[in-house]
DNA sequence: CGGACTATTGAAGACGTTCAAGGTATGTGG
DNA sequence: CCACATACCTTGAACGTCTTCAATAGTCCG
């Protein structure tokens, strides 16, 4: 997708829990995702935590530092990442050969946040986990990293529960409840999704959420 | 802030509940709000409503138009909206004369999208209403609808407890504790804040969240 | 092998929902 | 200008989902 020159001048790494960006930092560069995984978050005061955006393989993060030149959330591995430093500016429209991602990447992004806040705001413990699950899958499935209904899943519970907005002993609980149902099967950092229009049901999606 | 010239020929008018723009539909132009509010919004199959985004005098609907040329969540008019309708496609980055406004409009939309994911992710019930209101007021007295501490507020409890992810029952009453704390004053479709930095405080807001 | 992080389980409790009814505005047509 | 219909707001009681607290097991890695 990215041109192959010089890439290892520009290829950076993050060790798991390393920041990619701090809050109100000044980003020099934008970053494309080659491997492992990273998310965007908010603290509060006494210690709640939301992830508002998970960067995968082939993600850009973040295209809105383009926009407004700062890192308004901080951004940190979740596992060891490996990356390419890109210009961190608006790519001219009239040019999209070479970053004719950033667009794409831009309105997914937003588009995946807007499903967020509806999953967030309207949808049950079990609703927001297969949200969850099948966004991931179908993510990495997009990006070629799926292995027919498999795919590698490197969040803890804990992290599952401060991406859907539930506590970590509930996040167990429903997952218990979506395995005795054969939904997913999900065991040790990796993820198997034994029907995905079951999954799909069970996620209250509209048709219009993701990529089918 | 924008040109005057023939203003009066791209001007489009929206009753109340009437649609800006629907689902999956191609928008021909975006427009700019001058006068009135609108949101946009998800429904779920079972009638479970999430409304994604506010339109307030001064916004544009919607920037992401022009980034993938559809709308893929339906636009109503709360209020009676009068507007200018504006080509629909992304400016170029080099002439910032005549449509300035687009990329901090974009980007302030994604930012408060990425806050809204936080309150409705991890805060209780009077942090959300307390954002809300208090969102509501900064961006009226920013676009200089707001008069002293107070402004219009034409949303109903229905449509809160759409934008909050609660039930019109209980935004009920956790308006009226607001109330009875002093923090709010609400009636006949007009907020007073008494104390702006009181209800900064109930908001559980970071500091990151909102132009202070 | 030890230490830390992660996952699991149980019991009690809180916050918000649901259902239902009554009251108050608001706007329209006669 | 009043009558009526509709939408909006308010209140109460019971219920349910998810949280909180706490303790035990499992896993990973130096």
């Amino acid at each position: 997708m990215l041109s192959q020159v010089a890439e290892g001048e520009n290829q950076v790494h993050f060790r798991m829990h390393q920041f990619l960006a701090r809050e109100n930092e000044k980003p020099d560069a934008m970053l494309y995702v080659q491997e492992g995984w990273a998310c965007r978050y908010r603290l509060l005061s006494d210690g709640r935590r939301q992830i508002t955006a998970l960067y995968l393989p082939g993600d850009y993060c973040d295209p809105q530092w383009a926009l407004g030149g700062v890192a308004s959330q901080p951004v940190v591995a979740i596992t060891n990442v490996r990356a390419l430093r890109l210009p961190c500016r608006i790519p001219s429209h009239a040019g999209f050969d070479g970053h004719n991602g950033f667009w794409q990447a831009l309105s997914g992004m937003i588009e995946r946040q807007a499903n967020w806040l509806v999953t967030l705001g309207r949808k049950t413990a079990l609703e927001r986990v297969a949200h969850l699950l099948l966004e991931l899958f179908e993510r990495m499935r997009q990006a070629g990293l799926a292995y027919g209904q498999q795919c590698a899943m490197p969040l803890t519970q804990m992290e599952i529960a401060d991406m859907t907005g539930l506590t970590p002993v509930h996040v167990n609980r429903t997952l218990q409840s979506m395995r005795a149902r054969g939904l997913v099967e999900l065991q040790s950092k990796w993820l198997r999704i034994p029907e995905l229009q079951a999954l799909r049901e069970v996620a209250a999606l509209t048709g219009q959420d993701m990529a089918a």
